[in-house]
DNA sequence: TACGATTGATTGAATGGTCAGTCAATTAGG
DNA sequence: CCTAATTGACTGACCATTCAATCAATCGTA
């Protein structure tokens, strides 16, 4: 599960190793991680093959360490973003905020996790997933506690976080697309819009409330 | 572009490069595109791995044939749900309904999608990429005719199309966590709940338009 | 009808190239 | 000098792709 390395330095360590999972981060969502070898890799981090054996086991330490680069950015910045922030709409239209932005800032390493969660060891695999659902705790919480306020009716949370999750990855999985259209900040105004605002009008509304009791 | 075969009879070319494609899918799907080779593939087919070559030229050819299958169910599948509905309102809810269900169908086959999209060549992308567009499209117009209708407000089509095509593949990509928890057709009120319902209680109505105009 | 010739599909062994991972030799710094 | 770090040539496996050989079906002709 832990990636090892063979050198004893841990300062040293930690330095080689960032250069490294920068370089492999960088091939990896241009190339994607079969076509990139250890010898691009290592070129680029202005080493010699060889030594990245030292600081990782296997091509495969590599990938992990990329994702969780990736994943624990997430969990880094959204914190900060919300702090002093009461109101808990607020907060939640913070915690949108800030997801979205961390993942613009990360687009090539965030459409890498989706490529490749499923080249890792299934052992790996699940514990990106579990960080993954930490992050996803900290939208969770915002919702409850504006349905807690009575600020929002109690829809499924499970169910909106995960719409909010999605938006803020959608952002770079279709930046191909919604790249050419909006800049960052309309996207996360107008998906704030769409869903705090509602879609519906009032004889939308209506329309819509007579749908539902139709079908009970 | 295209993917040749050097078997004359257009018959058995269907018939074959159906078999070959419908083993790559399950293949591709359980063990990713680099991991699988030409002669599992073979194998499951039941021919040789020489013939394989026959009908398709290189491995990549199989990979775009693969993705091609799903993109097309889509473009296939949800037109005829909508068939003879006539209300706005009704359309929209059963566009998300018949994409939801054309993604659980294939699931497996959405998420290779999503993984292995990049590693086409850049023409064969942009040609897939312009099939989801044509999809997608499908959605907008039932966006946009609620619009006319003034039952929706005047929000981003694009922004909620997307939102839309996310909840969608999201049932898919996310479904490790959601398929725990929630069956398709649960996945799909809840998500229709709070897209059409939206999320705020008059309360919270009242709270985030303090805020948009304090905002001004 | 019979049977050699032709065509096209199919097989699987052989080829060639690529790369992950190893290790003996070299270097640097303490 | 030691020792840990570093190099890069080398190895062994693997796998996409090719191709010579086989096989089966159909055709043409007597």
């Amino acid at each position: 599960m832990q990636v090892t390395s063979m050198v004893e330095d841990p300062e040293l360590v930690q330095r080689r190793r960032k250069e490294i999972v920068a370089a492999a981060a960088e091939l990896f969502s241009k190339q994607g991680f079969y076509r990139t070898t250890i010898k691009e890799i290592a070129s680029l981090a202005g080493i010699s093959s060889g030594l990245v054996y030292q600081y990782v086991r296997e091509k495969d330490d590599l990938l992990l360490l990329v994702i969780l680069e990736v994943v624990d950015a997430y969990a880094r910045e959204i914190p900060p973003a919300l702090a002093g922030i009461d109101d808990p709409i607020e907060r939640l239209v913070a915690t949108v905020d800030a997801y979205c932005r961390v993942v613009d800032k990360r687009r090539a390493a965030t459409v890498l996790a989706y490529r490749s969660t499923k080249s890792l060891s299934p052992d790996r695999r699940r514990f990106i997933q579990r960080r993954e659902l930490e992050t996803n705790q900290m939208i969770s919480a915002a919702i409850a506690d504006c349905i807690r306020s009575r600020l929002v009716r109690k829809i499924n949370v499970d169910v909106l976080t995960y719409q909010i999750v999605l938006i803020a990855h959608g952002w770079a999985l279709k930046s191909w697309y919604l790249k050419t259209r909006l800049s960052i900040e309309q996207y996360i105004r107008d998906s704030l819009d769409i869903l705090l605002g509602g879609i519906l009008t009032p004889s939308g509304r209506r329309r819509y409330a007579a749908r539902k009791s139709r079908r009970k």
